[in-house]
DNA sequence: AGGCTATGTTGACACTGTCAAGATAATATC
DNA sequence: GATATTATCTTGACAGTGTCAACATAGCCT
């Protein structure tokens, strides 16, 4: 019981997947994970895991799970810094996203993929950390058109869809590798930002 | 010979599985076709495809490809349309193409989606078809500038890019159900073309 | 000590993409 | 018109996948 590799049950099988799953999904990416070769990077026989996730997708879920709740986070800290001017923010929050979504190409391709969203298959776990990710899009929406910062007009809600739209998409170009790369981002993120705050210039 | 289900020789497999396959992914997504499935649906063995194709990836970029042909007839369309001014064709054009993505979602998802862009896998045929679609983009958005409807600080490319993005952003949001339904698809073509154009009106 | 439950194992199944080798038909060549 | 070449299609095989069923082990509770 001593030897941690030698006991028949592994002790924390569960984060031990996710940590490698994890590892494996940022060095080869979501299509290229297997279930048994992940086994058989922990140790463990190929049907181990299914006492932890209900299957493959379960386990997927959870990754993503974990990456909102790192993104929320971190959307907090840019939007919660007072000290700073509100278009300063916004500007910080659009490089600060591409950047996440750059930096973790892998895992943004989970998080906000086909793969857990398109048929239904995230986990009610999955959806209860990323729609209150989702609302906060739309709450520092709002904030900024009161600030003055985006145009008034729209409703918080279509605004948020089509700012967030914009960011997602450039991420989606980038990690894609469709016309643009890595070496365009930040031109990408001002020419973005001065789009937007322009756009809500009173005129007269 | 004279009965086309018991002829050795398909006679035209390529088009027949080009056509089978199209069919499929319209239907079920790119993700659950398989080629034996395919081939079954033609009438045909397992690896009869292979001497047409050289492998799926081959298979889905021409589907790929002739979705952008599509599409480039359809933008061209859009903007060539002289009589209608600038704005209106603007608006059009981001009506259409979110329209597009939305009428054929599994189509637009192979066209732009990690399948065949991420890994290099797209083939050089496929580029060659879609590489002109993306300058295109360029161009009109150029030409958008120089009208007054854009911006004309930001360079072509890098309004193009940002432009796009958001198009494609909400496209993929809408497409896996990212906290957008179809319900809100116009509201949100005009929150766009709004936030755009109005970011161009001069201000002194 | 006994039994329950959580956790691990091997075996099996249906499915996938793709290669190799052989069969057949259309076509080109003499 | 006979023959050879080539394009096309077939079956057989292999390694890989997710997942279910049946069984084994170990930890924990009473």
């Amino acid at each position: 019981m001593s030897i941690a590799a030698s006991r028949y049950h592994h002790g924390d099988l569960r984060s031990a997947l996710l940590d490698a799953a994890t590892r494996r999904i940022d060095k080869e990416g979501v299509d290229s994970l297997s279930l048994r070769k992940l086994a058989e990077d922990v140790g463990v026989s190929r049907t181990a895991p299914y006492h932890h996730f209900a299957d493959k997708n379960t386990l997927l879920s959870a990754i993503a799970a974990e990456g909102f709740r790192q993104w929320h986070a971190t959307a907090r800290k840019i939007f919660e810094q007072e000290d700073m001017p509100a278009a300063a923010r916004f500007r910080q929050f659009i490089h600060e996203y591409i950047g996440y979504a750059a930096d973790h190409p892998q895992l943004y391709e989970l998080m906000f993929g086909r793969t857990l969203w398109q048929a239904q298959s995230a986990t009610d776990d999955l959806k209860a950390v990323a729609f209150p990710c989702f609302q906060f899009q739309v709450q520092m929406t709002r904030f900024w058109q009161m600030s003055g910062l985006l145009p008034q007009g729209p409703e918080p809600l279509r605004l948020a869809q089509v700012t967030w739209g914009t960011l997602h998409g450039i991420a989606r170009l980038l990690i894609d590798g469709i016309y643009a790369d890595r070496s365009h981002i930040d031109q990408m993120c001002d020419t973005a930002a001065d789009l937007f705050m322009q756009a809500s210039v009173d005129r007269e």
